[in-house]
RNA sequence: CCACCCAUAGCUCAAAAGCAGAGCAGCCGGCUGAUAACCGGCAGACCUUGGCGCGAUACCAAGUGGGUGGACCA
């Protein structure tokens, strides 16, 4: 008899699963988007509404599984593009592929070391295409299972010919502009390859090196200048790891505010930094340390001594003391030998002092016979070989200087020092640093046509774009402010080279029509082209500009352009271009906040050379995903298995990963741990299981059929439906602002507090018990229906397999439906929704329940109560409270509300509210077994005794 | 060493110059008509110090801790 009673009920009932099970089920249904084609059919359904948004694509490197920070920044590109899109934007997405580099290059390298293989340098790009390629196919599949929607027919890769031809078109730009120009400055030279090594390529081990003080000589007349002592011979002395670099001294470097100090040894005066004296003496072995007295009225402070020009040792040439911050009293002497073509700070004292970068050492790492080096030095190699290294002696260069020195009474002293120092990753050898020819790009050059720096533009341009987080502009603006000299040239094999030509004297010629005529054939040839093919074919029909030689003397560059133009391009070959139905400049860019100094800034340099203004509108930036110790993710041994996309998709699904990343303040780094994730698990569950409920109550509605207007609506609902009118209006403002997790925060509440704990659950007694057709019922059902359908869709950006999967059983009662909710456009809330009065109210209400609630539980503890519905509430509370008013207006929607069997509102009399709580029983009421609800009295049916209302509902 | 950002409950996030609010987790219970679900109750937080304010977790300053970028080192 109970099941008969229970066959009675409108109970709910859908197909749509409460477990998710994400993992095995999320791939059909990309399966079934892919069929549909969903991305071109939302591309086409808002092609109508002259509404574009372009995000974008930053060009993730092609040489591993996509790491789940790559997933982040993906998933929130697509969470903001969906958004969009249901807004009614046509989103053309692109996503591309960073495929040149170094990282690339090396590994490929590695594996052909590995075999013992040599190849060509066509060879190996061939090389390094295919292995790039073979990732991009992996990472699209990731990228894919991930959710991300994007125009995947219409990706761009760095590495296609057409690509590579808008990169060296957008070199020409620069050309064009008069900014490039040749200048040296100092790599990491590997002697026994003959090749600039790039900081990858380095390994630093322990080296014993000899560190040698080297005296230098102050002429009289600069002594008189200065005010210093001349009627003994005085020597600056510098201190130096690397005495193979004396040769190329051109400078002494002295810190502006150090003290420094005139000694006398005796025979002759030294000046060095006053607190190095007592280590200099000690490391000349002077014998008596302590009768060596610095002149108390020569000490003086480095800035005073800028210009004095001391004497080289061995070579004739002025050694002019230059002033460097970066001078320390730590070791040494506190004056720093200098030389600008054979170290990065010295290259750069180099510059501010006008200096030569002066490099005598060739590429074979021998001395140069350029007329200054000694006759004796010429030839000699700098390279410590591994022989020389296991049998610790230093290199043939290093032994030569300190005869040299030693021979001009220069050499003050010298010992071994051990220290970390780089070496070459493939020789084992010591690397050196060479100053070698390299491009340049300069950022403050003016000319006629162009009056404006690339600088001042760029400074100009960065205030016009909106910065997300707005930190970010002072960000971008230090980096463009502070960023020297562009050095555009590397000495790599896969990258885009340089279209630059040498003649036998290594002059070397360039011109932006020549470059843009090799574009035009690098576009149909493959770069490959410009290495393969003879000079004449790669200029044939090019006209050569007055003053080049003919094209048989001439040799093609093998320079490559730093990778960072080849991702810097991508506005110019991607949206310029109109690929996929983009447009420039992008309406916005998304990456990790490190892009500052990384694309966003390299983008902003060509675009504004080659097209005058910033390629995006507005800049986002998102942090780092860091493991519970704050450590960045790959650096924290938290996991064993790699952090990649797809083993967390394994474990838990891709919209697991999604709500939580959207369910963070990502303008911070963003933690992740088991812990969280099993949290997002959870949040998401909530979520599901909230959305399944609503659509089981709407089984048997048609909103055709069923729906009710607003002004038909019961207060319960017009209730539901004002709280979900306040959430909309939420939601779409942190959309809008792009702070996901506030929509999160907001949805999570709206479905765990306003529907489940509150409103679903009050509707049972109604959606259950009532007839099919009743209009309480039908009212309640059209709620339902509205928020479900505001609710599925505020979440469908961040779950996307989820709420489809919802949406799909709401309009067919199936898994899947050929109108997807990607395609619908974004809730609209109707204004009547809005209903302060009924807020307020209710409002008042849900306190007292909360109140009668807390009555409730000593009840139940005391295991007198079971469920509210056995509780009879009394309520007593004084009649001047506007309180009671309420009570007494809404006195027969209470029991519902409250969820018990029955309420009386009594005058009180105190002012405070009173609850009592008894059971149905005591009050001699039966139990309806059908409703549950304790009433006077049942009546008889064909079902057995029911309640009147339930007796009612029998009927029909 | 410099610059910037951050600091609220175990976790993820709110709010507001005037009693700090949620979700998840926790603890105790209920229900068995959302059932690997659901409901109720309980407990739990403003990094430290100073300043201006009637009043500061919020504003200012210093410190501590964490992060990012740079400088330096190589």
């Amino acid at each position: 008899m109970a099941q008969d009673l229970k066959d009675t009920l409108q109970l709910p009932k859908t197909d749509f699963p409460m477990r998710a099970n994400l993992v095995q089920r999320e791939p059909s249904r990309l399966a079934h988007w892919e069929k549909l084609d969903l991305y071109a059919a939302i591309q086409r359904k808002n092609a109508v509404t002259g509404k574009t948004f372009v995000l974008h694509d930053g060009p993730p490197f092609t040489n591993g599984d996509v790491h789940i920070g790559t997933a982040l920044n993906k998933t929130l590109k697509d969470i903001t593009l969906r958004y969009k899109s249901l807004r009614g934007y046509r989103t053309p997405y692109v996503p591309g592929w960073d495929c040149h580099g170094l990282p690339i290059e090396q590994k490929v390298m590695r594996g052909l070391q590995a075999e013992n293989k040599q190849v060509s340098t066509a060879e190996m790009r061939s090389l390094c295409d295919a292995f790039a390629e073979s990732w991009i196919a992996t990472q699209t599949k990731q990228f894919k299972r991930l959710g991300v929607q994007a125009d995947w027919k219409n990706e761009y890769k760095t590495k296609a010919p057409a690509y590579e031809a808008d990169i060296i078109r957008t070199f020409s730009a620069f050309v064009e502009k008069n900014l490039v120009y040749r200048s040296k400055k100092p790599v990491y030279w590997s002697i026994p390859f003959e090749t600039a090594l790039a900081e990858a390529e380095i390994e630093y081990k322990d080296h014993i090196s000899t560190a040698i003080w080297v005296k230098f000589a102050v002429p009289v007349t600069e002594a008189a200048k200065f005010n210093l002592p001349s009627d003994k011979p005085l020597f600056v002395v510098i201190w130096t790891t690397t005495p193979w670099t004396i040769p190329a001294n051109l400078a002494i470097a002295l810190h502006p505010e150090v003290d420094y100090v005139v000694a006398d040894l005796g025979a002759e005066r030294i000046l060095v930094a006053q607190a190095l004296l007592p280590a200099v003496l000690e490391a000349a072995k002077h014998p008596d340390p302590s009768l060596v007295i610095g002149h108390s009225s020569l000490v003086i402070k480095g800035a005073k001594l800028e210009g004095l020009a001391t004497q080289h040792p061995f070579i004739n040439r002025a050694s002019p003391v230059v002033l460097a911050d970066y001078v320390t009293t730590d070791s040494g002497t506190g004056a720093v030998h200098t030389a600008p073509g054979h170290g990065a700070e010295d290259y750069l004292t180099g510059l501010r002092y006008k200096l030569d970068i002066y490099c005598p050492v060739g590429a074979d790492g021998r001395y140069l016979d350029d007329g200054q080096v000694p006759a004796d030095l010429v030839g000699i190699t700098t390279l410590e070989t591994v022989e020389d290294l296991a049998a610790k002696k230093p290199s043939p260069a290093n032994l030569a200087v300190l005869k040299k020195l030693a021979g001009a009474n220069a050499l003050l002293a010298k010992a071994k020092y051990v220290h970390s120092y780089p070496h070459c990753w493939r020789s084992k050898t010591p690397i050196i640093f060479r100053a070698v020819d390299q491009w340049f790009v300069g950022l403050d050059r003016t000319s006629d046509t162009s009056p404006a720096s690339p600088r001042d533009t760029a400074l100009k341009s960065i205030a016009g774009v909106q910065w997300v987080p707005t930190w970010g502009e002072s960000r971008i603006r230090g980096a463009v402010e502070a960023r020297p000299d562009w050095c555009i040239s590397r000495q790599r094999s896969w990258g885009v080279p340089i279209i630059a030509f040498y003649d036998a004297d290594k002059n070397a010629f360039i011109d932006a029509e020549v470059i843009r005529a090799v574009a035009d054939k690098i576009a149909t040839k493959g770069t490959n082209f410009w290495y393969d093919a003879p000079t004449t074919e790669i200029l044939a029909g090019v006209t050569l500009p007055a003053g080049w030689p003919a094209p048989v003397a001439l040799t093609p560059g093998r320079d490559t352009l730093d990778v960072w133009i080849d991702s810097g391009s991508s506005h110019a070959a991607v949206l310029r271009n109109q690929q996929g139905a983009t447009q420039w400049p992008a309406d916005l860019y998304l990456e990790g906040s490190d892009q500052h100094r990384g694309w966003f800034q390299s983008s902003l340099w060509t675009s504004i050379i080659a097209f005058n203004g910033a390629p995006y509108k507005a800049v986002l930036t998102h942090g780092f995903i860091v493991g519970e110790d704050g450590k960045k993710i790959s650096k924290s041994g938290q996991y064993e298995k790699p952090p990649t996309s797809d083993n967390f998709i394994a474990q838990y699904g891709a919209d697991v990963i999604r709500f939580w990343i959207a369910s963070q303040d990502f303008t911070q780094d963003i933690t992740l741990s088991e812990k969280i994730l099993n949290n997002a698990s959870e949040g998401y569950r909530n979520l599901r299981n909230t959305l399944r409920y609503q659509l089981s109550t709407l089984c048997d509605f048609d909103p055709a059929r069923d729906a009710l207007s607003y002004e038909q609506l019961d207060t319960l609902d017009r209730w539901a439906l004002h709280q979900t009118a306040k959430l909309l209006a939420e939601a779409t403002a942190a959309y809008d602002a792009y702070e996901y997790h506030r929509v999160i925060q907001a949805v999570s509440s709206f479905c765990a507090v306003t529907l489940s704990a509150v409103y679903h659950d009050i509707l049972k007694d109604r959606l259950y018990t009532l007839g099919t057709t009743n209009p309480l019922r039908r009212s309640s059902q059209t709620a339902i229906h509205h928020i479900f359908g505001v609710l599925v869709k505020i979440l469908a950006p961040v779950l996307t397999f989820t709420a489809d999967e919802a949406w799909a059983y709401a309009t067919t009662k199936t898994e899947f439906t050929n109108d997807p909710i990607h395609l619908q456009d974004w809730p609209v809330a109707d204004t009547a929704w809005t209903n302060s009065g009924i807020e307020a109210d209710v409002a008042a209400l849900l306190k007292v329940r909360a109140k009668v609630n807390e009555a409730i539980e000593p009840q139940r503890a005391a295991g007198k109560l079971g469920k509210s519905l056995d509780a009879v509430i009394t309520l007593a509370i004084g009649s001047s409270d506007p309180l009671f008013n309420v009570l007494q207006k809404h006195r027969d929607f209470l029991p519902e509300l409250f969820i018990v069997s029955h309420v009386t509102v009594q005058e009180g009399a105190g002012p405070n509210l009173e609850v009592t709580v008894r059971h149905g029983e005591e009050l001699g009421y039966v139990r309806c077994p059908r409703c549950w609800r304790w009433v006077p009295s049942l009546e008889a049916t064909s079902h057995g005794e029911v309640c009147p209302r339930c007796a009612e509902a029998l009927k029909t």
